[in-house]
DNA sequence: TTAACTTTGACTAATATTGACTATTATTAT
DNA sequence: ATAATAATAGTCAATATTAGTCAAAGTTAA
């Protein structure tokens, strides 16, 4: 895991600082000069290394004062089983699997019954009927994981 | 929201000032003075972070003794805030705007800090960017409308 | 040898800053 | 009263300052 690459140095000095500190703010451009390389690199970096599945949330700004923020986040237990969910929506899922889904969630206690209720306003027909059947499932497909996605961790 | 740069210092100025009085008068070159930037970076603060969206409502008048008013507006009860929520989304939004709607649904306690990170993980760029921009936005504005529909009767 | 991973850079998108020009209102001079 | 002038704020487009995307090219490991 050690400096065998760029990306892996960088990754490196990222985690190093985050091990203190439970976010770090960097500017795109001054990281990649540190580092010697194009500053696209940087999100490839965070793109491979800096998923929500390893618990890390990213937000950036553009424009003056812009930035890239990294902060670690605190797991849940229940992300082996929302990983299993997102496998199972695949890339589209109709409003029938979509309600057994969040009826599991609710079962399980990773939601209660009011953020239920919001995910199934969300990823209801009604909602989503915008086009075609098969985008609308692959809508509530992407919506879905987004939320699970969202449920793998801890907000302070 | 921080001060990287000085819109959000601006903003942050007079977010605490408002944060005390219900509402706050300035005179454009007084602050344009203090924070050592042109008068029209003002009103850009100004159109981009007090709208009434998020919950202000900005009068102004010109020439000797001009001022501009930044009041912090309630929407009235629950209903009356819902439907105009759901006038000001229109046909579309951007994830900017929605945001602050969702914040302002926060603030206001018609959500909660779960819900409310429920409704962003679904209307959020990742999530919908599956088509081109507008589609984007036309989906964020028939999922967060359909959840403020859903509220309507969800809340008692 | 090939598939996965990394590096690069041209192009795009978002946000902020600036200033010239315009519009409105108040005050002063005639 | 009316006209001129001063004192405001508003608009808009050009420019500046960031970060994001994507695909081609290069490198490495199985």
């Amino acid at each position: 895991m050690q400096g065998r690459n760029i990306s892996d140095i960088i990754e490196a000095y990222l985690k190093q600082i985050l091990a203190e500190s439970e976010r770090i703010e960097i500017k795109r451009s001054e990281i990649a000069e540190l580092f010697n390389c194009v500053p696209s690199q940087i999100n490839y970096v965070i793109k491979t290394r800096f998923t929500i599945q390893r618990g890390y949330l990213v937000q950036s700004k553009r424009g003056g004062g812009g930035y890239i923020r990294i902060e670690k986040v605190k797991l849940l237990d229940d992300r082996d089983m929302l990983d299993t969910m997102i496998q199972l929506i695949g890339e589209q899922i109709n409003q029938r699997d979509a309600l057994a889904l969040v009826q599991k969630l609710y079962d399980d206690q990773v939601i209660e019954r009011k953020e239920a209720n919001l995910v199934l306003a969300a990823t209801s027909h009604e909602t989503l009927a915008v086009a075609d059947r098969n985008l609308e499932e692959q809508l509530r497909a992407h919506i879905l994981i987004g939320i699970l996605n969202h449920l793998r961790y801890e907000r302070e």
